[in-house]
DNA sequence: AAGCGATGATACTGGATAGTATCATTTCCG
DNA sequence: CGGAAATGATACTATCCAGTATCATCGCTT
C-alpha cells in the first residue's frame, strides 16, 4: 500500500513531466524555438518522442509550459526580502539581485527567445513580461511609494522612478548581450550600473 | 549613346538590386528570417526567384543585405544637426529624434529580428550595434564632451552619461513593444521618457 | 505471478521550402 | 533589325521536421 498513493504530491506523471519540461528547457534556450527539434528533445529528457506528445499536444503547447515555468523562476524571494532594509542599503542590495538575475545567461536567452517569438506567439510576451519585468518593477514601485508616504523619500511619480531605476541597471550592456556583441558583464560595469540608478534616485552628483 | 553609358551611377544592375533588397525587407519585416520564403520574396521584389538567387548566393547573403541596407538608413543626417544648438534645447531636440527612431515600427521589428538571429549571425549583432545604437551614443558622448571642456556641462564620464541618457529614452517602453504587449508610444509617454532623461543630465528634480 | 497502463524504439507520412535546371521571353545595344 | 545578355516561368530535387502508427517492453498494483 506504499505511503497514501492517492494523496501523495509528486506523482510519476510529475516527475516524467518536469524531466520533459527540463529538457525541452535546455534545448530552447540553446537554439530557440524553431532550431529546437522535438527529436533531440526527447533525447534531452532521456525520453521518448511519442512520450513528449503524451504529455503536451505540439511543440507550441511544450514551449508555453517551458516558458511558462521558466517566468516563475524567474524572481525568488530573496529579491523581496531586499527591500527591508533602510532606503540606500536595500536599493544597493536589490539593485545587485537584479543585475545578477537580469544579466544570467539564462535569463538573456529567455529574453532573446520570446522577444523573437512574441510575433508569433502574443500571449507569450505578455505573459513574459507581466511575471518577470512588471513584477519587479511594482515590487520596486511599492518600496517607493511607501517610503513616499513616510516622507523618507519625495518623488513625484514613484512607479516611474522604479523604471528609470530599473533601466539603468540593464543600461546599454544587456541590448550588447542580447545582440551577442557582448558576452558578460564584468563585476566592474555591474557596479557601475548599480551607482549610476542609484545615485538617479538620491540626486546626487 | 544617350548620356554616358559607362560612367553612368545607377545602372541596370543597381535598380534590380535595390528592388530585390526592397522586397526582401518587407517580407523580412514581416514574417522574420525563418518565416520569410524565398518564394514570397521574390514575388513582393515582383522578380523571378532565380533573380533573385542570380544577386544573391544565398538567403543569408540576402538577408545579411538587408540588415546592412536598414542599419545605413536608421540614422539621418538631422540627428547630428540637432546638437548644434544650445544644451539644453540641442539634448530635447536630439531626444525627440531619437525617440521618433527608436520607437518606429521597421526599427521595433528590426530590433526584434536582430536579436532573434544574432545567435546564428553573430556579426549581424555586431553590424547592428555598431551602425545603430553605438553610433548614437558616440555622436551623443561626442557632444557632452565637448560642452565638458568649454565647461558648459561638468560630467565625470561623458560617454556612460550617454549611455544613460539614451537608456532612459528607450526605457521599459520599448521592451514592452518589443514583447509586443505595447503597440504604440503616446506624445504623453515620449514626453515624460524626454522630460526624465533631459533631467538625468542637468539634476533638475 | 498475472495483468494493465505507461513507456520505448523505430519507421513512416505529409508538408514546407531552399536551392537548381531548363527553356522561353524580354530587353537593350549596335 | 539581329543577336546576346538578362530575366521570367515552372517544374523538380533534396532535406528537414512535426506529428503519427505500431508493436515490443517495462514496472507497478493486486
Amino acid at each position: 500500500m506504499a505511503s497514501g498513493a492517492v494523496a501523495s504530491a509528486v506523482t510519476r506523471f510529475d516527475v516524467k513531466r518536469a524531466s520533459i519540461v527540463g529538457g525541452a528547457k535546455d534545448v530552447f534556450l540553446r537554439h530557440g524555438f524553431e532550431g529546437a527539434s522535438m527529436d533531440e528533445i526527447a533525447a534531452a529528457a532521456g525520453v521518448s518522442k511519442m512520450t513528449v506528445y503524451r504529455y503536451f499536444r505540439s511543440k507550441e503547447q511544450l514551449f508555453a509550459g517551458v516558458i511558462r515555468d521558466l517566468c516563475e523562476r524567474i524572481i525568488d524571494e530573496d529579491l523581496e526580502r531586499m527591500l527591508e532594509r533602510r532606503p540606500e542599503e536595500a536599493l544597493r542590495g536589490f539593485a545587485r539581485k537584479m543585475v545578477a538575475i537580469l544579466f544570467a545567461r539564462d535569463t538573456i536567452e529567455l529574453h532573446r527567445i520570446v522577444i523573437a517569438e512574441s510575433r508569433r506567439f502574443p500571449a507569450l510576451g505578455r505573459l513574459f513580461y507581466k511575471s518577470g519585468p512588471e513584477a519587479c518593477i511594482a515590487m520596486l514601485a511599492a518600496y517607493l511609494e511607501r517610503h513616499n508616504s513616510r516622507r523618507s523619500l519625495n518623488l513625484r511619480n514613484p512607479r516611474r522612478t522604479a523604471e528609470e531605476f530599473l533601466e539603468l541597471l540593464r543600461g546599454y550592456a544587456h541590448l550588447r548581450m542580447l545582440l551577442g556583441v557582448q558576452k558578460t558583464l564584468s563585476a566592474r560595469e555591474a557596479e557601475a550600473s548599480i551607482d549610476g540608478a542609484v545615485q538617479h534616485i538620491f540626486g546626487a552628483r
